[in-house]
DNA sequence: TCTGGGGTCCTAGGACCC
DNA sequence: TCTGGGGTCCTAGGACCC
């Protein structure tokens, strides 16, 4: 989905249409005005130039984008930049909502869909047809070409036929997020996931792309290795380090120079990627791993001074946690807590049960334990509280389902 | 004016078992 | 009279993703 959050804002905010807004936040919603004799309501948005917290923007509309606005950056970095442009606060229940929309309408046309995230999904589609299409009939069989000549070239045909199919289900799938949510969304079409999604973000927004293998050394090898799901900054900053800035480059370098550089694994797997190699499956069924929640604080807590606060949260976050764990029908055995101190440093600690939990004070309990062996000498900014070693709860076949539609 | 919240996967060491 | 070779589970940290 293009610019989801923001997208999804200004269906109900039209007027902010055009203008740069960022989506960041949790206190400024806006205030409405209605003339008292007109009875016309106004609204009155949050100013980014007067953000004070802690808050990092969560997504950017393109037009803020251009302002040098980008999300995971710090609200008050954002505020310096671009000042007047509008700040609204992230509504999780409402983005949920629209993936939920957007999901459904491309399962009705494609219903082989791996969730990758609130805004994105990877399909397979090579067994959908278009219903009332003219896709030239049924599949032809390559066994009835009289000899390897007619095969080859009959093989190649259902080849071109399939691609143009796939671009008309790109299409259909296009037209159907928009029809069902009012936002347009980017596709691509290619060999395997890992190509798919560098594509889609070739032709931002409202794109369709279409990539074929032998397409790689034109279209791919000359994007930086950052572009590859798996390519973050550590990696990407050490390719440099070592002159790689080219998917190009990394494709031509020495598997086992990689090897000694990266390890063993992520060294073999730069130089599978950087070829466009890529053989996982379409996942359309997953259990979550974990589940958890975590706050950051508006001013560092001391564990002595603010020791009464800090259990108020942790206890809060622990039904938080319990609630959400309850609502998608999971009970765990490991409990962890995540402490993040004033200088950014992080710790964990986890402590694993012999049967699995689910009650908020049971989590607590096992939590506090974890909290017991962590040190507790800096400020605090951060504490989180995870349930691991899931299991389905027996018997909420309902918790189950909503977990299939939900789980994001 | 430092850096959210929700996740997944990988690595590495140690305990423990056969 | 030095300490094999598997395997699993647990813990902690870190890179990465949306």
């Amino acid at each position: 989905m293009d610019a989801f959050y923001a997208s999804v804002e200004l269906l109900r905010y039209p007027e902010l249409r055009g203008l740069p807004v960022v989506i960041g936040g949790h206190r400024h919603a806006p205030q409405e005005i209605v003339d008292p004799t007109t009875g016309m309501v106004t609204r009155k948005f949050a100013r980014l130039g007067d953000y004070v917290g802690r808050g990092v923007a969560t997504t950017a509309t393109y037009e803020a984008r251009r302002l040098g606005l980008h999300s995971a950056q710090g609200l008050m970095k954002g505020a310096a930049l671009a000042p007047d442009a509008t700040l609204l606060p992230v509504d999780f229940d409402r983005y949920r909502h629209y993936s939920r929309l957007f999901k459904r309408a491309v399962r009705e046309i494609a219903p082989r869909i791996e969730d990758h995230g609130i805004d994105e999904i990877f399909l397979d589609l090579s067994d959908v047809r278009l219903s009332g299409a003219d896709d030239g009939g049924a599949p032809r069989d390559l066994a009835d070409a009289p000899d390897a000549a007619a095969r080859n070239l009959a093989a190649v045909e259902s080849e071109v036929d399939a691609w143009w199919r796939a671009r008309d289900v790109a299409k259909a799938l296009k037209a159907a997020v928009r029809d069902a949510t009012g936002l347009s969304c980017s596709i691509a079409v290619a060999p395997n996931k890992l190509l798919a999604k560098i594509a889609s973000e070739l032709d931002k927004p409202d794109g369709l792309t279409m990539l074929k293998a032998a397409d790689v050394p034109t279209r791919i090898w000359p994007l930086p290795p950052r572009r590859i799901n798996g390519i973050g900054p550590k990696a990407s900053a050490k390719l440099d380090a070592l002159g790689i800035t080219s998917i190009g480059a990394l494709a031509h370098a020495d598997l086992t120079w990689l090897m000694d550089r990266f390890g063993r694994n992520y060294g073999a797997w730069l130089h599978r990627v950087a070829h466009g190699e890529d053989d996982r499956e379409v996942v359309t069924d997953s259990e979550p791993v974990s589940i958890s929640r975590e706050t950051t604080f508006e001013r560092d807590l001391s564990a002595q001074r603010d020791r009464a606060e800090l259990g108020a949260i942790f206890t809060e976050l622990c039904e938080s946690l319990a609630r959400d764990l309850a609502r998608k029908g999971y009970a765990g055995r490991t409990v962890g807590v995540k402490l993040r101190f004033d200088n950014f440093a992080t710790v964990t600690r986890d402590h694993t049960l012999a049967v699995p939990i689910q009650g908020a004070q049971a989590i607590r309990h096992a939590a506090g334990l974890c909290l017991k062996r962590a040190p507790l000498t800096r400020r605090i900014r951060l504490l989180g509280v995870r349930i691991s070693s899931l299991t389905p709860l027996a018997g909420d076949r309902d918790g189950l389902a909503r977990v299939a539609t939900e789980h994001e």
